[in-house]
DNA sequence: TATCAACAATTGAACCCTCAACTGAGTCGC
DNA sequence: GCGACTCAGTTGAGGGTTCAATTGTTGATA
């Protein structure tokens, strides 16, 4: 916004450092994101999202998960959640259960055919994260980036947003 | 992936450190860019995307670029971005116009009524990067969290990617 | 136990993005 | 100047996400 920065008064713009760091990060992620989705994609027919709900059924015990821990876990929202539950459903990499101790909930359970899928996906999913990101860092900058986002993420956590959303 | 790690040969899996950084990284963004988005539709009726093309032509001679530069600089696939202009041609923030040295191609122009959306928008978006990202890290961490983004942007840069797309 | 607010999850419409196919214009070789 | 190839941009279908509304359940209170 450098052009429009001068004519509007009362805001605190960004400095130049600050600037760059930002539309840094801003596109090393479009782009990053974009490659990785990409890929997960074309692997294993599923968005990137996806795969990091099986990833989070597969650390469990039993490899389930409460819908809405699930939901917290993979920094969605309950209704996004629930479509792609539908779709991985329909995939039979996913099942749904009824919660024992809550007739309100529902269990999302990795199948073992979603599990398959999952480490089919890994290897080159981890490959690829290695390549554009883990692998041209420096030790040092790997824990950089580990407090960077830690910072981030702790001014933004769900108990700190306003509503529910979804 | 820790579950899966030990089962699968011949994959260099990440270290605690790695993955840590990584999940710290990919977490924090999923929040911030969520957050971004949600206040830039909830303030000015569209996708922090479209709101990035607007600053890309306000930063121009004229307010016009030629679509194919235009999707390169917003990160954008050239068919991301003709569906965007269409939007927001509709919302008669940006017109297009016919290129005068290329009959093949278009200009996206904005308009006088964009760059009011854009200069109302701008304050609001400013402040919530400074609040969720500058504003929490130190002077050090913002030439760290640059020098992230380039050297990833370096690994990703269109030319180095395979073909054509959209 | 009746009532009412809070909670868990789902649904459908609207919107955005991706992919592949397409139109029309420039370019190179002959 | 003709054909084949490439380039700029658009289009429509399909799928993912968001938002607001809805269903059914739980818990607190009187």
């Amino acid at each position: 916004m450098t052009t429009v920065a001068p004519s509007v008064a009362g805001t605190r713009w960004l400095e130049n450092e600050e600037q760059e760091a930002w539309r840094a990060y801003l596109e090393a992620t479009l782009l990053l994101f974009d490659a990785l989705d990409r890929q997960m994609q074309q692997d294993s027919g599923m968005p990137h999202a996806y795969y990091e709900i099986l990833v989070r059924l597969s650390e469990t015990e039993g490899h389930n998960m409460r819908m809405s821990e699930l939901a917290v876990q993979t920094r969605s929202s309950r209704s996004r959640l629930s479509h792609a539950i539908d779709r991985l459903q329909e995939r039979g990499w996913v099942e749904r259960a009824d919660c024992p101790t809550d007739r309100r909930g529902q269990l999302a359970h990795l199948t073992e055919k979603g599990f398959a899928v999952l480490s089919e996906a890994a290897p080159s999913h981890v490959a690829m994260v290695r390549k554009h990101v883990i692998d041209r860092l420096s030790p040092e900058q790997i824990r950089h980036l580990a407090d960077i986002g830690n910072s981030i993420i702790a001014g933004l956590e769900p108990t700190c947003a306003s509503a529910d959303r979804g």
